[in-house]
DNA sequence: GTGGCTGCAAACTATTTGCACCGTA
DNA sequence: TACGGTGCAAATAGTTTGCAGCCAC
């Protein structure tokens, strides 16, 4: 297959590998689903630390590169995973802050209404959805 | 029908009718789609002035009392619009960053599957779907 | 009259940026 | 060696909070 390391990936694009890179797409990968500052406080659990300016300049060239992917869950900061990993949607409870993720095809049919109604492409792995989880529904 | 005043709904709820409120009440129809700076901007241009905080304030007992709802649309500030509005489901698109209105009814399919499924309860007019509209498709 | 509401300023959280130094290629 | 990357500190954006004075009820 095309199968390329991120580091190939990397300079093939014309940025450097560094160690601080190489940590923090290891600390995306363990907390499957993390914020820049849970992702910098994985860091320094290791010897070197990763200045938390590096983390937001990091997973902002991962992402652009494609290697890692965002999603918004409730007001708070944005939430990191990597692009290698399943696709999902989060479900995000309004009554105890949970978040759950679903299979994607709970979204088959919004993705083709947008599609046919209105031309608009779903990027689905973004997709939150807020509501009621089955526990806080009294 | 039981319709009440926005007078008398925060009234009956032991809250105080002040020009601040209506103000901003006011703002928010106008706007249809305002961050609580552009609320606040809007405010402005009356006589009166109204303090950001105050903005914040009464945008938050609002929502608790039902008569406006908020929306995230991408990394910006909440977005609010009157409760009163007719539902619908936001289309951000990544290209150009523009929002678009649609119909609840592209929802249906995904409001049944979590229902059944997860036992989740959608909450339909929070939700915002990124992706790229018809334009920004290259 | 009094307790809720407001304005102001300061604190706070999340994120970005300027700049000098460091280290990969 | 040279230029991209990093750390640090300061700037910025969005939001919350403490407090003294004000005003709706």
């Amino acid at each position: 297959m095309g199968e390329t390391t991120w580091q190939e990936e990397l300079r093939a694009h014309g940025y450097r590998v560094t160690p601080q890179r190489q940590l923090v797409l290891e600390a995306v990968a363990v907390l499957e689903h993390g914020t820049p500052e849970e992702i910098c406080a994985q860091v320094q659990r290791t010897a070197t630390g990763v200045n938390i300016s590096t983390v937001y300049r990091t997973l902002e060239l991962l992402e652009e590169l494609g290697m890692v992917k965002h999603a918004h869950v409730g007001h708070g900061p944005p939430n990191y995973h990597l692009a290698t990993e399943a696709d999902h949607v989060h479900l995000c409870c309004r009554g105890c802050g949970k978040v759950e993720d679903v299979s994607p095809s709970v979204a088959a049919g919004l993705v083709a209404a947008l599609e046919a109604g209105h031309g608009f492409e779903t990027d689905v792995p973004h997709l939150t959805v807020f509501g009621r989880c089955r526990e806080c529904r009294s």
